[in-house]
DNA sequence: AGGAATCGGATTGTTCAACAATCCGAGCAA
DNA sequence: TTGCTCGGATTGTTGAACAATCCGATTCCT
């Protein structure tokens, strides 16, 4: 833990612009990239030496965070990593599932887009044929944030990448982190040939198939949820 | 200006929570009240005595706002409360257009929402009855969000208070503001209607017409848009 | 006179140090 | 063991200070 905290600080010279959004940055990053642990504390006075700026700064990179819900924030009792639970992925599913087909469907599709995604798939391939799991996982992201900016809306784009992170989250509070994107690969590539036939409203019928089985596999493994009968809408919370 | 700011400056004693939400609470509402006009610059300095509390903490409020995009910080320059232009308003209903069909044609429909949406024309018909705009205008803006609410997610419920919030300071920023909302009074009723009869997808479809007519006359009013011909996609900015 | 450079005041950005409020755990008593 | 109190540690908030930056007005040059 400590490790990753003193790890930039050399960095520390050159606070690019604000310094309260470039702490709010550097944090994201490595919340992101799992170096702070979902749960664990972020110690104002650690932080604060540790990347070389005052504790009032490194306070309102914690509100930036907070406001993105990346931290969560206890009165009297410190910040810390958000830690999302079974709640939290139903509740990630239920945006996903509502804004993406709605976006592959009805989203107005500026030029280049298309081939944005064809790269994309392509390169997602790659990875698989490559056996590179963590880039597997980001072409995946990388294209479900392009399948929301087929909207076309800045605003869809941003909550779409709040979602994409909490979902990293998810999966580095997984203790068992099996291979969920393999699978996903093709269907990905399917889903972008259907999108380019101009066959919309299939591509988002699949698309939504896809979200459930991608929510319940992962609440499969979260053990919030039986892993075979499939029938009535049984255990909630 | 002066007197909006230390009106309320009188229950500076209690700030609840922690002090720096109360602020951004307090500062909110006077936004979306319209007291505080639309462009219109927030000094530190003036805002931290009249409200009584520490540049800092209201620094602090001003990063929870700027978030939520409800102020404009200019760096060396100041905040300054939003001010959406034409783009702004095609952004909103770029996103309204998305989720609100959605919402309405697939959502969970928990027990009781439609009798709220039916409570919430009633109070409609009411305000229009009563001539009052502004109980309209509220009752339009909740009937809105119960509809966004259908989905049961709170992220997207969240999404849609900000985008309201947003509206409202477009029809702030208006210099006359004739009467948008008693057109719409019907509307709305004949939408919760469609959805008591269990026809969601056709109500979808007229709410997608419906938030492209308010759409066109909001950026007409704005001055955006040619007033008649509805062919190219003509001014921008 | 018109325009460019300059200067000074004002505002924001950031830090530091201090204090109050609160929480947590250790130690103690029953 | 259970419950209470106390002390240390952390957070919440404030005030003051200084550097950095910006804006407007004055001044100077052509």
């Amino acid at each position: 833990m400590n490790a990753a905290l003193q790890a930039t600080a050399d960095s520390g010279q050159a606070p690019h612009a604000h310094t309260g959004a470039w702490v709010a940055g550097v944090l994201r990053s490595r919340i992101s990239a799992g170096q702070l642990a979902p749960g664990s504390k972020l110690s104002e006075q650690k932080l604060s030496e540790a990347l070389g700026v005052s504790r009032n700064t490194l306070r309102e990179a914690f509100t930036v965070l907070a406001g993105e819900s990346m931290v969560q924030r206890i009165p009297n009792r410190g910040v810390f990593v958000a830690a999302p639970g079974a709640e939290d992925v139903r509740e990630i599913y239920r945006v996903r599932r509502l804004i993406e087909p709605a976006a592959v469907q009805s989203g107005e599709m500026p030029p280049g887009a298309l081939e944005h995604l064809e790269a994309i798939v392509a390169k997602a391939q790659e990875a698989k044929a490559a056996g590179s799991v963590l880039d597997m996982a980001d072409a995946n992201q990388e294209l479900h944030k392009a399948l929301v900016g087929l909207s076309g809306s800045a605003t869809l784009a941003r909550l779409m990448e709040k979602v994409l992170a909490e979902m990293r989250l998810v999966f580095h509070a997984m203790s068992t982190a099996p291979d969920f994107h393999s699978h996903y690969v093709d269907l990905n590539a399917a889903l972008v040939e259907q999108i380019r036939a101009g066959r919309r409203a299939e591509a988002a019928a699949e698309l939504r198939r896809y979200l459930d089985a991608a929510e319940r596999e992962l609440l499969v493994h979260l053990g919030a949820v039986p892993a075979e009968p499939a029938t009535k809408g049984g255990a909630d919370r």
